[in-house]
RNA sequence: GCAAUCGUAAUCUAGCUGGUUAGGAUUCGAGCCUUCCAAGCUCGUCGCCCGGGUUCGAAUCCCGGCGAUUGCACCA
């Protein structure tokens, strides 16, 4: 057989566009860049790539799956580092309009170039003779630019909202209700699809660079002290392919070796990304066309302490389409510092310590007439803070706002014995975040396969994301050929299992239509299903390979489902 | 956002030195035919990206917008 693998995007497109799978968004009103809308083929492939993820981390995992707002008020960026991180300062030059980073230009002048402000930078380029360093024309007036999409919650513009850049945030909002919902137990993973949204400067190359994408998200809380997981043993021996930051060769080596090698940081890091490797493989990923590569220090995001891409190849070269963060306690922390609420987990000892502390007694006495109504804030204020906040003999409380300088007739220091039953830890977070627009335009890419004999393209998706299992086919459509083929149709086609009737046109034209939608199988009913040796029987035919077998017309909804659990068509 | 190239039906494409009923192929639909891999025949549906300008007349030339591809920049 000839087959051709390569595939242009355009031909891939082409197929996808006809057959219903991705359609480019408001193409009625001329389209917009980075935005495209799922037909029913599509929308169904891509529900089954959640479900496969879902089975992974929901089903054997245990992990629990939330859903949560598309729209954040500005403090979870604030918090986050979105609002700050995600803003540029734009430049442009006013003789040959290139555009610049403003902090760029002036970074030999300064330390830290990226804390100032418009204005500082305008002022910055007059006063060290920076030009445009295309043409050496003027500089024009520094703008911001943010890739996130701005809005505002409510009427009037008094609260400041952004479309989510990641549905990570919703989690970590709501880590003290999961963390009780937990039983406050760690590790605690958490799970959530949802659409994301990044106002890209310049969208490019199809589905891979969207403005408005669809992500799946896991972040897995655990103890920063206790990096390991139940499961590492099982998967220890798989192979990894990896590029370490140290080097731009690609190694090949067992997950444990690339843990004892210090290679990947953790045993549970390197666990999930294992996982990944389990979960792309298993939705038709050429595993020849993945590695895994870990981001070089300074590519690393603002909230990441290490980090592995999983990347694919496509057309367009190697493409990230799942990246696996130890995102470390930043999340967590930053929220719990923006909010004043503490975001912690508490890791009880084996066995209560007795300890020794010391720490702050207030002098009720003394306060109270001094103070007044004031003395019980003071009081508290005082006893949270520990002897090495003392300066000078003096211990100053802030209330309200305002500084209050207590000398040292208001409180003592005592040393007591304390039980102590544990303590509080911010958890670390794993972060594995999959891209699923481009986990589903890559499955595409890795199942096209222009068949030159047959003249067609044919997509090799497996069965268990295809979005239909089967075609069901009467020979001809009269004779009665047509009823059975209806019959045999309604009892195989489930709302698990999508069948397809067709009996218009050539059996040859039909094949091709659903080989090009990637069907697996598909079922005809001929002649000899009514007489001869093989009465009672249809022809079952395998998309892959085109052959066929006979199997009795009563056990079609088992075959299939045999099928689709994974028997192979040749043991049929 | 800049530059270059491009934009004709669901898809691929001819026409684009201004005047065509805008041509073909595939797909899609109806029918005939047909006993397993896009067969054949008949009929049919659907199109010049949008807006302005030049002109008696614009798919065709000019300008702007939108979209696509590529390069630059950007991609936390």
């Amino acid at each position: 057989m000839r087959m051709k693998t390569e595939v242009n995007s355009n031909d891939l497109m082409s197929v996808c566009k006809r057959r219903g799978f991705i359609w480019p968004s408001f193409e009625l009103y001329g389209g917009v860049a980075g935005m495209y809308d799922y037909g029913p083929t599509g929308f169904s492939l891509r529900n089954n790539i959640v479900e496969v993820w879902r089975d992974i981390y929901k089903g054997r995992e245990g992990f629990v799956e939330i859903d949560s707002e598309t729209v954040n008020p500005r403090e979870v960026f604030k918090a986050s580092g979105h609002v700050d991180n995600f803003e540029d300062l734009i430049t442009y030059c006013t003789k040959c309009q290139a555009p610049f980073r403003a902090d760029h230009l002036v970074k030999p002048f300064y330390e830290n170039a990226d804390v100032l402000s418009a204005s500082d930078l305008e002022k910055a380029f007059i006063e060290h003779g920076v030009v445009c360093p295309e043409c050496g024309g003027k500089l024009g007036p520094v703008e911001e630019f943010n890739l996130m999409f701005k809005t505002t919650i409510g009427p009037g513009s008094a609260r400041i909202g952004y479309l989510r850049p990641e549905t990570a945030q919703g989690i970590f909002v709501n880590f003290l209700n999961l963390y009780r919902y937990n039983r406050e137990k760690l590790p605690m993973g958490v799970i959530q699809t949802g659409r994301g949204y990044r106002n890209e400067i310049a969208p490019r190359q199809g589905m891979i660079r969207m403005r408005e994408f669809n992500m799946m998200e896991v972040e897995l809380f655990v103890d920063p002290e206790d990096k390991d997981w139940v499961r590492f043993k099982d998967i220890e021996n798989d192979i990894l392919t990896l590029v370490p930051n140290t080097g731009d060769e690609t190694v090949t080596m067992s997950v444990k070796e690339a843990v004892d090698k210090k290679i990947i940081a953790n045993r549970v890091l390197a666990y999930f990304v294992n996982t990944t490797r389990q979960l792309l493989t298993r939705l038709g990923i050429n595993p020849e066309k993945l590695r895994f590569r870990q981001h070089l220090k300074d590519e690393m995001a603002h909230y990441a302490a290490d980090c592995w891409d999983a990347e694919v190849l496509l057309s367009y070269g190697w493409t990230e389409i799942t990246g696996i963060a130890d995102r470390g306690c930043w999340d967590l922390s930053r929220h719990a510092e923006f909010s004043g609420t503490e975001l912690t987990h508490f890791k009880k000892f084996d066995e209560p310590k007795e300890m020794e502390v010391t720490k702050i007694i207030a002098k009720h006495k003394a306060l109270g007439p001094k103070f007044k109504g004031k003395a019980k804030d003071i009081s508290a204020a005082m006893e949270s803070k520990t002897p090495g906040d003392i300066k000078n003999g003096n211990l100053t409380v802030n209330i309200d706002g305002e500084d209050i300088i207590l000398t040292d007739e208001f409180f003592e220091i005592a040393t007591v014995n304390e039980k102590v039953s544990g303590e509080r830890v911010v958890p670390h977070v794993i972060e594995p975040s999959h891209g699923l627009d481009r986990i589903f335009y890559s499955i595409l890419e890795h199942a096209y396969v222009f068949d030159e004999e047959k003249g067609y393209a044919v997509l090799r998706l497996k069965p268990e994301v295809a979005p239909i299992k089967v075609g069901v086919f009467p020979l001809m459509e009269k004779d009665g050929l047509d009823v059975l083929a209806k019959q045999i149709y309604e009892k195989v086609h489930t709302p698990r299992i999508e069948a397809y009737y067709d009996g218009a046109g050539t059996i040859g034209k039909r094949y091709a239509r659903m080989d090009e939608i990637g069907t697996p199988w598909c079922i005809t009913v001929d002649y000899e299903a009514f007489e001869g040796k093989d009465a009672g029987t249809v022809t079952i035919r395998d998309r892959d390979s085109s052959q066929q077998k006979r199997i009795p017309i009563d056990s079609v909804p088992s075959v299939i489902d045999s099928l689709l659990t994974g028997k192979p068509f040749s043991d049929l």
